[in-house]
RNA sequence: GGGAGCAUAGCUCAGCCGGGAGAGCACAUGCCUUACAAGCAUGGGGUCACAGGUUCAAGUCCUGUUGUUCCCACCA
């Protein structure tokens, strides 16, 4: 046995421990037929990322799982890796360029790609380590990459197969486009938010006569693309106007008015401007009405030859231009402030335009369909349940997926255009020739697929899917999925689908979703507000164990949560206390076998029952993904029952006592220590392992050690209610002589009388220290000199002490006055209950039987208090 | 416009199936008791947002109200 240094100093533990896991495999998840297999796919951080206080959350929680599932005996796997993250890599290698004066199209696509795969294998790498740091016991020999090859193949071959499916189709419609970025977006990546702005009422001439029609709108600038006007076919005030021809001013383009039950009568002035190329709703009326398409903006907002006059403006200044040439030519009726909604890129942050464009799509319906059954029927459980609800109902509301982005990092769409017969070649294999005409003049599809797309086939191209491998087989489905609630869209819903999709399988079976970590204020952590917290220093400053336990300890699933620095110093404070308690076990410990003894006292007992008690609990609350309470119950069972009574009540018998008591206490010790550094192991890794590779242990890490088993032989109901008496008569013993302002220092002789003397004198040893008793007596009657006393009174017992003159008899006579008042009370409200037939006849058996013990209990105090009372008087 | 969360001690939050109101920090008092002062002992402090309801019993379940945070949504 080793010593242990004076305090925990995670720093000299953690990198030694982690290394010795992981150059003894612990960390492999290969394939044992002979165990229940439990998998968990890692959500793949974006390569270009550096590990934040989010990340250290979703894999705390992960790797608690993982280690508790592993522990139970299940082959269990945890698969890490990154995933490419198309824009925010694109971004970060652009401005890498831009520093050295280059942009991506001096480099073309060809060398700018090289070099975007320079960057991801210079500094991909990163955020594995740093997870590393924070203890995550994946089977690093199995990282994988969302563009390795394995991960291409199965993106193509779900294309592949969506295309013949017609799941995904090529086409003109309506899709976010950011101009700064350059790219399409789907409907998810769009941010919305109220913003202030205006409402212009604008005239537009009747044609052939003095009449006009007024539209109102917040983006005058789209007028440049009007191609109709739409008033409610039931709107009496337009009624006459149905069928003409308006004449859009500055433009002079004739444009039908038509009547449409879109548009909503009571809203400005009940005739809507349209402009199918630049608005999703106009789109759709015009579809309806064959209204022309006339986009006027180009890839990068401004205005396009279409646009006349205002051709080559920016978007804001063509508004502005806009505005000012209406008014001065008397077009402008008026204008309102007005607070409207604003779509912006939830990459660069720039307003949205919606554009027509010519885009890949994924038809959804028939996909949300299935996503919808597989969690309705159960197949996938979330956790808690109430973002079934999220889910369900983005799902039923869903658009088709916008999956195309003009983009050079990500998978290149597999779709060639035959520059001959114009055939759309999709294959899984680049094609040598046309496969309707046979030509090989193919051009490839210059875009890229959504990062999302590839992230969507996670949990089964990591396994080996396309290939029917025997990974695949063993370890698929995965078993949970967990993740923050602000992924639900983005992620998990496209997994689901797509698990079903095409393995036909559920992807997993439980989502567990947490919150988001917040700043001390509530605050999001955010790189512009500079609150974030690094989760690496506080690593540095208080050990990765206390930072899990941070993020765990008190939390409720799926509530966000504060980051509270001062709570991680809490949490180191737990670890050294547990390395203090692990440290005077071993100091007495001179065994190298532990093994419960034959012969147990009252508190040997006592702490069994606890710690059979704790398991059972604890075992529970993870089964269900409680993970806050389990942790709170093992702080307060290490701090309050280990730490503070047994290792207090023991130390007499270890210095002092017989050979026999000594050595059941020692082992007792060791082995509630033991099964203790087993529970929390999942939480705290890195010192549970290092104490317990201290301790005398078979096997080579409690990494790979059996979870901690309920056992009826060690259930001992009626040691655990006599520690609970003698516990309170020590507390009440404590509280008097703190109050009388006693200095421990102070030792009296102390009387103890009750009717069970043999339940206290059991603890003798221990009650003597701990009541600071110079001399105990244990009788089973009160004497006469004992009114003289100061008096303590518990339900079970009485104990006196001599403290001749700090007792005020008269002081003492009003303080048991007013005790007995205070149970009578209780006892009255007791009574009550009890004498209530309703109650008694409709409350379960055993709150019945519990309520009926606290009468007793009260009754037996109030007999005490009497019993003394009337004693002093006398 | 739809939906969800939250409201419990001075602060930050637990409290799972209804029966004890809790933790950490802060505060007060007394202790260097050889595992730990990163500690020990003791204590003060709460109309569990408000109003109804269900129940023998409500912080916990139901309805409504108020405050607050968030998500979704194509009313120009």
């Amino acid at each position: 046995m080793k010593e242990l240094p004076k305090s925990y100093d995670p720093r000299s533990v953690e990198d030694r421990i982690y290394r010795m896991w992981n150059d003894s495999g612990c960390f492999r998840g290969k394939i044992d037929r002979s165990k229940k297999p439990f998998t968990i796919v890692i959500p793949p951080p974006n390569v270009t990322a550096a590990l934040h206080i989010g990340h250290a959350c979703d894999n705390t929680i992960q790797d608690i799982l993982i280690r508790f599932r592993r522990m139970q005996g299940y082959c269990a796997l945890w698969i890490p890796g990154t995933d490419h993250a198309g824009i925010a890599t694109q971004i970060k290698v652009e401005e890498k360029l831009r520093n050295e004066g280059l942009t991506r199209t001096d480099l073309g696509r060809e060398k700018f790609l090289e070099a975007v795969w320079a960057w991801k294998n210079e500094y991909g790498g990163r955020i594995i380590n740093q997870l590393k740091k924070l203890g995550s016991s994946c089977d690093w020999s199995r990282e994988r990459f969302t563009m390795d090859e394995g991960c291409s193949k199965a993106v193509r071959t779900v294309f592949y197969n969506m295309y013949r499916k017609r799941l995904i189709y090529k086409g003109n419609r309506i899709v976010n486009w950011c101009p700064d970025c350059v790219t399409a977006l789907s409907d998810i990546e769009v941010e919305h938010d109220d913003r202030d702005g205006s409402l212009w009422y604008i005239r537009y001439p009747i044609k052939d006569s003095d009449d006009y029609i007024t539209v109102a709108t917040t983006r005058p600038e789209t007028m440049l693309g009007d191609t109709g006007v739409a008033v409610n076919p039931e709107d009496e005030r337009y009624r006459h106007l149905i069928g003409k021809t308006a004449i859009l001013p500055l433009v002079g383009r004739e444009i039908p008015i038509i009547a449409d039950e879109y548009v909503d009568s009571s809203f400005g002035t009940g005739c809507v401007k349209m402009t199918p190329a630049h608005d999703p709703n106009d789109f759709e009326v015009g579809m309806r009405h064959s209204l022309e398409q006339i986009c006027v903006l180009d890839e990068h907002g401004i205005i396009n030859g279409n646009g006349g006059v205002y051709r080559g403006l920016d978007r804001y200044e063509a508004r502005k231009r806009i505005c000012d040439d209406l008014e001065q030519l008397g077009y402008l009726v008026k204008t309102e402030k007005y607070s409207h909604n604003v779509g912006a890129c939830y990459r660069c942050g720039s307003d949205v335009e919606p554009m027509i464009s010519d885009q890949w799509f994924v038809k959804m319906k028939p996909l949300a369909a299935k996503g919808i059954n597989a969690v309705n029927e159960g197949e996938i459980k979330f956790v808690p349940d109430r973002f079934k609800k999220i889910y369900i109902n983005w799902m039923e509301n869903v658009h088709d997926w916008c999956i195309s982005r003009q983009l050079w990092w990500g998978h290149q769409i597999p779709a060639w255009y035959c520059l001959d017969c114009g055939h759309v070649n999709v294959a899984i294999e680049d094609p040598a020739s046309c496969e309707n005409c046979g030509s090989g003049n193919l051009k490839q599809d210059e875009d890229v697929l959504d990062t999302w797309f590839s992230s969507a086939l996670w949990p089964f191209s990591t396994l080996g899917w396309p290939e029917n491998t025997e990974d695949l087989s063993f370890f698929y489905p995965t078993d949970v999925l967990v993740t923050a609630y602000d992924i639900i869209f983005f992620w998990v819903a496209r997994m689901i689908f797509s698990g079903l999709e095409h393995t036909g399988e559920a992807p997993f079976h439980t989502v567990f979703i947490h919150g988001l970590v917040r700043d001390e204020k509530g605050r999001k952590m955010s790189k512009s507000l500079g609150n974030g917290v690094d989760p690496l220093e506080m690593i540095e400053r208080y050990g990765a164990d206390a930072l899990r336990l941070n993020l765990i300890t008190g939390v409720s699933p799926g509530n966000d949560l504060r980051f509270i620095v001062s709570r991680c110093e809490a949490m180191s404070n737990f670890c050294n206390k547990l390395w203090n308690a692990s440290r005077f076990v071993l100091m007495k410990l001179n065994i190298d076998k532990i093994e419960l003894p034959e012969q147990l006292e009252t508190e040997d007992k006592w702490i069994l029952d606890s710690l059979n008690t704790l398991i059972a609990e604890v075992t529970d609350n993870l089964n269900s993904y409680e993970l806050g309470v389990a942790a709170q119950k093992l702080y307060d069972f290490v701090w309050d029952n280990f730490c503070d009574w047994y290792i207090e009540l023991v130390k007499n018998r270890l210095d002092t006592g017989s050979d026999e008591s000594r050595l059941a206490a020692q082992n007792v010790l060791a082995y509630v220590l033991i099964e203790t550094l087993k529970l929390l192991h999942p939480f705290i890794p890195f010192i549970t392992e290092e104490v317990w590779q201290a301790l005398p242990h078979e096997g080579d890490a409690l990494m790979v050690s059996s979870w901690p088993l309920y056992s009826k032989e060690l259930c001992f109901p009626e040691e655990a209610a006599a520690m609970r008496s003698i516990m309170s008569l020590v507390r009440a013993v404590r509280n008097r002589r703190s109050e009388m302002n006693v200095p421990p220092s102070k030792k009296t002789h102390v009387y103890l009388v009750s009717e069970n003397p043999d339940k206290y004198e059991k603890g003798r040893s221990f009650l003597e220290r701990m009541t600071f008793a110079s001399q105990l007596s244990i009788l089973s009657k009160d004497r006469d000199d004992f009114s003289n006393m100061l008096c303590i009174v518990t339900d079970d017992a009485r104990a006196y002490i001599p403290a001749g003159e700090l007792v005020d008899v008269e002081k003492e006579l009003e303080r048991l006055s007013r005790e007995i008042e205070k149970t009578e009370k209780e006892l009255e409200s007791t009574n009550k209950k009890l004498e209530n037939s309703a109650f008694v006849q409709k409350a379960r058996e055993d709150v019945v039987l519990k309520e009926r013990q606290k009468a007793e209990k009260l009754r037996a105090l109030l007999d005490n208090l009497i019993q003394t009372k009337n004693q002093l008087s006398s």
